[in-house]
DNA sequence: GAGCACTGC
């Protein structure tokens, strides 16, 4: 192996770490934080964190540029304490507010509450709130430091477009490039190009909006070149500017293969029996793709290092370090997941290996790693727009994202980082980025959000990566074939607007829009189905033998509904029902959440909420019927049909697809036509939930998509 | 008879 040393991005203090408080917040146990400055009172903690330094110099940026550019390592403070700066310098002066966009839900919560409380109040809510999807913490009057998700600004902006009431908006982790803050970033420089203009024109300081973007090195030129609206030559007439602030750093030795290897498994198994047999203590931290390559990895090395330890038991002077195995994917059920913060004693004595996906280079910080190994692969989303189809495949990582996890090593001293790919693979192969997810996802959503915001022409839209085309025109027909666009692709009303605003995916929020109709009468069921097939991990044996008398032939999506009507109808307080039928309880509140929220919307938008169960003039089997034509009126695009081998073929595209075997229409014959929710694609091209339908309902109610067929 | 990277409204 080849060595060269490689400053790392970490720094003593986690307690300010976004990361490390979310996990706390997260799981809440607060006693696995590591911090290493607890006897210090939270002024003295606050001065000697190293953004400090640069406390009036960010404040002097912010006056002179529009949009600052900070590059800050994790652990330097940024998230928690810029907002407080600009909150103690006037910037939340005048009933204004401060506000710092968050990609997730934990960070936005748990940034909240540490700020709130380095600045003394009791509860969050006050001077400091958040804004999360089924949670919110504000105060109209009092709250000037604001902790939201990039979602609900977007969402927010529906109501507010111009967003007066904030003065700055930060808008953190923006290097990670989600499809969320994507599109925030294309909205907010349209928002600051109109507030700064008019605020000129108006001679009044207040109406201006300014930017901070938070920024990892590799993409920080991006950023300030989509925020510099300079046309001249003439460096002093810029709008944007780079900013570095200097972490406390401890060294990271990068370590690559002087070979490349034909099989990363192998090698990765390879390298952690060789680190924990010659290394010093230390927890490893290993990055796979997927949870089966992490659970086979854990049953293969218990095998070995058992072999191992059999060899060495009569050798006293020669005996292994003691360890213990740990996976970490996001699957995971928490109890299994708050394992790897679990202290085990003597760390000298036992070390930590964590093997996990790429939840542990974003999301969640463990503290005590010493030892990373990176497999140089990494499982993404891909969207092909042909098809319309989204899939998992594994590429190879980028420098950000290898960069990224090298720094999870020795975040509390200096650590190692073993590659397994050669050093002039990293240098010459690959990408500096990660493709940004807006450039490789369904956009119908997006373009849905962004016809709501007024944008009309999408093909214009100043993205700060431009989509793919064909996924914007996809996009566009599909809504249209949806009925939210019209001829002249504007948004329809009421339809349209509806659908916008509804938090679900388009095909959802028109099957619930039409369910409510005069002809379906089935809106209650419709809400039912859409919560259900939104969370993820409902059942715990995809088996469905301890479930058997709760399937309903007709397809999934119905008996999702049976178990739902099953499940209130048996106490939803009570776990033991969940238990008997091997469905996850946790699950079932996170759909009753949904399903409260969904309820509330159809409300406000005055959508019947009717359930035909409940007609005595319309039998159970009629009824199934109406559920399913309510499903094709969302859903028409995924209609199959039954092929002589036993697969299916998508009707306009002529995709060959199969059921998946989890689905409850493997158990009895295959129906000729059908409608899917997903496609997932692994060994085949697998439908998953399905029901079976009557072919004429596709050219009843959507004839417009399948008028060519008739 | 297969096996779900990670988020978010």
């Amino acid at each position: 192996m080849t060595t060269n040393n490689q400053a790392n991005s970490n720094n003593t203090t986690t307690l300010f770490d976004k990361d490390s408080s979310s996990s706390s917040s997260s799981f809440g146990n607060e006693n696995f934080i590591y911090n290493s400055n607890q006897k210090l009172t939270i002024q003295q903690q606050r001065i000697s964190l190293p953004i400090y330094q640069n406390r009036k110099h960010i404040l002097y940026l912010l006056e002179k540029y529009s949009t600052l550019v900070i590059i800050g390592n994790t652990g330097c403070g940024k998230s928690t304490q810029i907002p407080q700066y600009l909150f103690e310098s006037g910037w939340a002066d005048g009933f204004r507010t401060v506000l710092c966009t968050q990609p997730r839900r934990v960070a936005a919560i748990s940034l909240a509450e540490r700020v709130a409380q380095e600045l003394g109040e009791q509860q969050v809510g006050k001077t400091v709130g958040y804004s999360v999807r089924f949670d919110e913490k504000i105060s109209d009057i009092e709250t000037r430091i604001k902790y939201m998700t990039d979602g609900m600004l977007i969402r927010e902006m529906m109501l507010d477009p111009l967003l007066l009431k904030y003065s700055v908006i930060m808008i953190d982790e923006a290097h990670e490039r989600s499809l969320q803050t994507d599109i925030l970033m294309g909205l907010l420089k349209k928002v600051q190009k109109k507030r700064n203009s008019s605020g000129e024109n108006n001679n009044n300081n207040n109406d201006t909006l300014k930017l901070i973007v938070s920024s990892a090195t590799l993409n920080a030129q991006d950023f300030f070149n989509f925020f510099n609206y300079n046309q001249t030559n003439d460096k002093s007439k810029d709008t944007s500017t780079i900013l570095s602030i200097e972490g406390r750093t401890y060294p990271v030795d990068i370590h690559y293969l002087e070979e490349p290897t034909s099989n990363y498994i192998q090698q990765t198994l390879q390298t952690i029996i060789d680190i924990h047999l010659t290394q010093p203590p230390g927890d490893i931290l290993v990055f796979l793709t997927g949870q089966e390559e992490i659970e086979r990895m854990i049953q293969t090395l218990d095998d070995k290092f058992e072999l191992q330890r059999q060899q060495q038991q009569d050798n006293k002077n020669k005996q292994m370090m003691k360890y213990l195995l740990l996976p970490m994917y996001s699957g995971l059920s928490i109890n299994k997941q708050i394992k790897v913060f679990e202290s085990v004693g003597d760390s000298k004595k036992i070390r930590k290996i964590i093997i996990a996906t790429n939840i542990a280079e974003t999301s969640i910080t463990i503290d005590g790693v010493v030892y990373v190994v990176d497999c140089g692969f990494v499982k993404i989303k891909s969207y092909d727009s042909i098809s319309g189809l989204e899939s998992l495949v594994i590429v190879p990582t980028s420098k950000s994202s290898a960069n990224q996890r090298s720094g999870r090593a020795g975040r509390n001293r200096a650590g190692k980082c073993y590659r397994l790919y050669t050093e002039s693979t990293y240098d010459t192969l690959l990408p500096d980025q990660t493709i940004p997810e807006i450039q490789r996802s369904n956009l119908t959503t997006t373009i849905l959000q962004l016809k709501a915001l007024g944008i009309d022409n999408i093909l214009n839209f100043d993205f700060i990566s431009q989509p793919p085309s064909g996924s914007l025109i996809r996009g566009l027909e599909v809504l249209y074939g949806l009925g939210a666009l019209d001829d002249n692709g504007r948004l329809t009303n009421p339809t349209g607007m509806i659908m916008a605003e509804f938090p679900t995916d388009p095909t959802f929020s028109k099957m619930i829009v039409q369910s409510s109709s005069t002809g379906f009468n089935c809106s209650e069921e419709c809400i039912t189905i859409t919560a259900m097939l939104n969370i993820q991990g409902l059942f715990t044996n995809q088996n469905h033998k301890s479930r058997k008398h709760l399937l309903v032939k007709e397809g999934d999506h119905i008996t999702l509904l049976n178990i739902f009507n099953s499940f209130i109808s048996n106490n939803p307080n009570s776990s033991h029902w969940c238990h008997q039928h091997q469905i996850n309880y946790k699950a079932m509140q996170r759909v009753l959440q949904v399903r409260k929220q969904l309820l509330a919307y159809a409300n406000k938008y005055s959508i019947k909420v009717i359930s035909c169960f409940d007609d005595p003039n319309i039998s159970p089997k009629n009824c199934s019927s109406l559920v399913r034509k309510a499903i094709v009126s969302g859903f028409f695009t995924n209609a199959a049909q039954l092929q002589p081998d036993g697969s299916y073929q998508t009707i306009r595209e002529k995709h060959k697809l199969w059921l998946h075997p989890t689905s409850v229409l493997c158990l009895s014959n295959s129906p000729q036509w059908v409608i899917f929710n997903e496609v997932t694609i692994t060994t085949k091209e697998y439908m998953k939930d399905v029901i079976s339908i009557e072919p004429n309902w596709l050219y009843e109610i959507a004839p417009h998509y399948y008028k060519f067929k008739k």
